[in-house]
DNA sequence: CCACTATTTGGCAGCGCTGCCAAAAATTAC
DNA sequence: GTAATTTTTGGCAGCGCTGCCAAATAGTGG
């Protein structure tokens, strides 16, 4: 039918328009608007004028296409569900928003070649930066960030080769530290439990990390229980379920996160366990539900704000590579 | 200097590049790279090699300003911390991944200037289509999105006017039907924990539908806590302690979502407060956390997923303005 | 008052691509 | 074989803006 003229040559109004109505030329027009050049007052008052008037919306596609250097700014995470990444978000947010750059956040679920996809069609927006969460790409993912020339900033896992610039903290060191409290406090029969390390290669790093600690102090991971998909409360208690049905003298249990974590805190509350008495429980994130559980979960609380506004900060400014290291913490609860 | 020419031309391989390498023209190349019009499959061939040698990434930039039509979605929510508009989120990208439309989050902090500011600069992109929460804005933002053209769809809320397409359910309502469920089973001394007012006015809704219900049975709200920013347990929490310091005899606290209950029933779990027995919790939202809590929660489970699916298939499908009921389910579980 | 320097403005090319239409090549019909 | 199609290809204008430079205007000093 015709819904589909107004689609063509919609009645928008562009700087050719404004520039009629204030009776100046469009430069004049243009450089008032990016406040960028000289003019004179009345020159400004008159255009904003017409600007709103008119209800004029610069149109960044041209003016990017012109100028060559967009206000885009990709972020690239594996998941909105788990509250690490959008801590991650915050944090660049507050770099980036300042200055005017804007986010264009894409979810690759965990899988890198959907990774690949949804960086190679951002790439088509030609953005400023890009920042990326972990290490691990596809050898053409690598290739194509590598060829952008957009300055990229990897996030969250210190533990491997970075692209351009890398901030985090090893997560190897991490499930390490995690493993020597638990070993500290005396617990020696250990259980695991966290996602399919085919899905989280930072966990699998914090697992590779603990279990060796373990190993050196004589202990070891008794019991194994890897998660599908989600980070989910329910996934966490079922899977302490099972290994308890399993293995009933296990004296610890290492969740790969928090939401897991308190899965497993439920179930003990619910079963009429005693943490830490019977079963102690550690966690991984430090997150608000673990810390105001009516035991508050031991845990490791992670930068990862910071770590996305320093990202952000690094991938604006020039300068070279580097890697930035931002320190996490253990946080000892009443669960270990 | 020179140090500008790389600013200026960066070695980027454009159509022109490929057009060259092949010994094809321009609109040929295009043609192939969108499936768009006819070549033969020879063509074809040598193209995509071309393209693959060259590591050519087209320039959407270029390609929306020639042909007037973004591939862009944007979307506004006010937060990434409440896990329900992660979900509208997911529930959008269903429909909007397969057919190859990329989304622009914004996030307002609940603050409707902000809303007015992202929505404005994202204009300046000229998305295909808009997907916001809630139907409050201010004026200036309304005029600005009707004057876009641009599609859009307000979700979640069904309580008001809407600019174009709206997919929700009604809030007030979700209130009632939660005050509803309290008086039946006896509650009569209830308190509120929630959002400021202000802040997020679907929460407010709710209350009023709830309050209403409340005065209707004879019974009453009386003790309010409201809470500043954060959805937080750690908010819960102290909220309902504060309010039992004050009022120790309420039978049931109404919380305005699960998180907010879930620090509920963790102090109740650390004082020895028997709930429902002594006092009964009723949140909102249908979390997992909430669902697999040593005691289920009570709460109304919100169809976020689906309203993020259907408003992203409604916005991008021709047709006029509609409003769409999702509806909700009161799921009980043992805190009242 | 004029030469001379700041300040403000306008014109034009072109960013990389697509839509349109006409030209060329391949295919079919007679 | 030629005429009539159909399929494939190329050329060109232009999307709305910005960068560059030249033109106009205002401001200064002698």
């Amino acid at each position: 039918m015709d819904q589909d003229d107004d689609h063509k040559h919609r009645n928008e109004v562009t700087l050719r328009e404004v520039s009629a109505a204030v009776g100046l030329g469009m430069s004049t027009i243009s450089r008032v608007l990016r406040n960028h050049g000289s003019f004179s007052q009345a020159t400004r008052d008159r255009v904003m004028k017409a600007v709103e008037e008119l209800g004029y919306v610069p149109n960044r596609i041209a003016g990017t296409l012109a100028s060559s250097g967009s206000n885009l700014v990709g972020i690239v995470i594996p998941s909105l569900h788990n509250i690490v990444f959008p801590d991650l978000l915050s944090g660049a947010a507050v770099t980036l928003d300042p200055i005017g750059f804007q986010t264009v956040i894409a979810v690759t679920d965990y899988d890198l070649d959907q990774e690949q996809k949804v960086i190679q069609s951002m790439l088509a927006w030609r953005p400023a930066a890009f920042l990326v969460a972990g290490l691990e790409h596809t050898p053409r993912t690598r290739a194509m960030l590598k060829n952008s020339g957009v300055r990229i900033a990897e996030l969250l896992d210190t533990d491997g080769e970075g692209i351009d610039i890398v901030v985090g903290f090893s997560q190897r060191e991490a499930g390490a530290v995690s493993g020597r409290h638990l070993v500290e406090r005396g617990y020696r029969r250990i259980g695991y439990v966290g996602p399919q390390f085919a899905c989280d290669p930072r966990a699998r790093k914090r697992f590779a990390g603990f279990s060796e600690v373990l190993a050196e102090a004589g202990a070891s991971v008794v019991e194994t229980e890897l998660i599908g998909r989600t980070s989910s409360t329910e996934a966490g208690r079922a899977a302490l379920e099972r290994m308890l049905a399993r293995t009933p003298d296990l004296d610890a249990v290492y969740f790969s996160n928090d939401d897991f974590a308190v899965g497993g805190l439920f179930h003990c509350f619910a079963n009429g366990i005693s943490v830490p008495s019977q079963l102690a429980i550690m966690g991984f994130n430090g997150l608000d539900i673990g810390r105001f559980a009516p035991q508050p979960l031991t845990t490791l609380r992670t930068p990862r704000t910071e770590i996305g506004e320093i990202g952000a900060r690094m991938v604006m400014e020039p300068g070279g590579a580097k890697v930035v290291d931002v320190p996490f913490e253990l946080v000892r609860g009443a669960t270990t």
